[in-house]
DNA sequence: CCAATATATCAACGTTTCTTGAAATATAGA
DNA sequence: TCTATATTTCAAGAAACGTTGATATATTGG
């Protein structure tokens, strides 16, 4: 992830239907949801949901399939892996104890309540 | 974080020249930078960095002090920490897996070469 | 106090972004 | 093929954002 890309990931973040509709999909896994799911679930008209699918797609975090009558949008997941690695790059030169905080708090989302890695 | 936090964060950084005073005082480590350096690392005036940095004070990504005749800006480590764990809270629903790449990518960062966690 | 340095504020302008509603496209079933 | 469903495209207007240059504020040294 180059700063282009990282530039263009969070301008697609920096909106709240965008960002609600990145939540959705993000929590909705690999299966996704149809676009007029998420017209219900964003409260937008399906021509400004479209508008913002689109931007969303532009900037690689999210894609689309169609299956039947129905276009079915899912998060894509590396996208958000690579805007997280390129938000910390530069925060560990020399200084991985400013860091550590962050990895801390991510470790914990994925693990089981009660066990903690060890320093 | 909540949403609005969140959101106030992306659209900071969704800015080229933000992003980059961003990365600059990531990279600066905690005492910070002057902002006439600043104007020079990411030439924009100063009236316009003033501008900028106003921005990211607002969200919260920055913190400032006075010294002397210079103000003095430094990165607010916590809210990138609090970025990374909203944008993956909703990612490990169920779904521990899906996350798990993101988690690499970060815990790579803050550690020495050819260490490893295990699964 | 005066001048120089460092930064912030303000108003005006141009640009980008978001929303709306109408019309177009694609699919499926009768 | 006709109609209903699902979604996208387009143009126009409104709103938010970024830049500029002039002016204001704060600090330091003479």
């Amino acid at each position: 992830m180059d700063e282009r890309q990282a530039l263009a990931a969070f301008a697609a973040m920096a909106q709240e239907h965008r960002l609600r509709i990145v939540r959705h999909l993000v929590t909705a896994g690999p299966d996704g949801l149809a676009a007029g799911v998420l017209a219900n679930a964003v409260e937008v008209s399906t021509s400004n949901l479209s508008f913002h699918l689109k931007e969303l797609d532009h900037a690689g975090l999210i894609q689309s399939r169609r299956e039947g009558r129905s276009i079915i949008y899912s998060a894509v997941y590396p996208a958000l892996s690579g805007l997280i690695a390129f938000l910390m790059r530069d925060c560990c030169q020399g200084r991985p104890e400013v860091c550590a905080p962050a990895v801390a708090a991510l470790s914990a989302c994925c693990t089981p309540a009660g066990e903690t890695a060890h320093a």
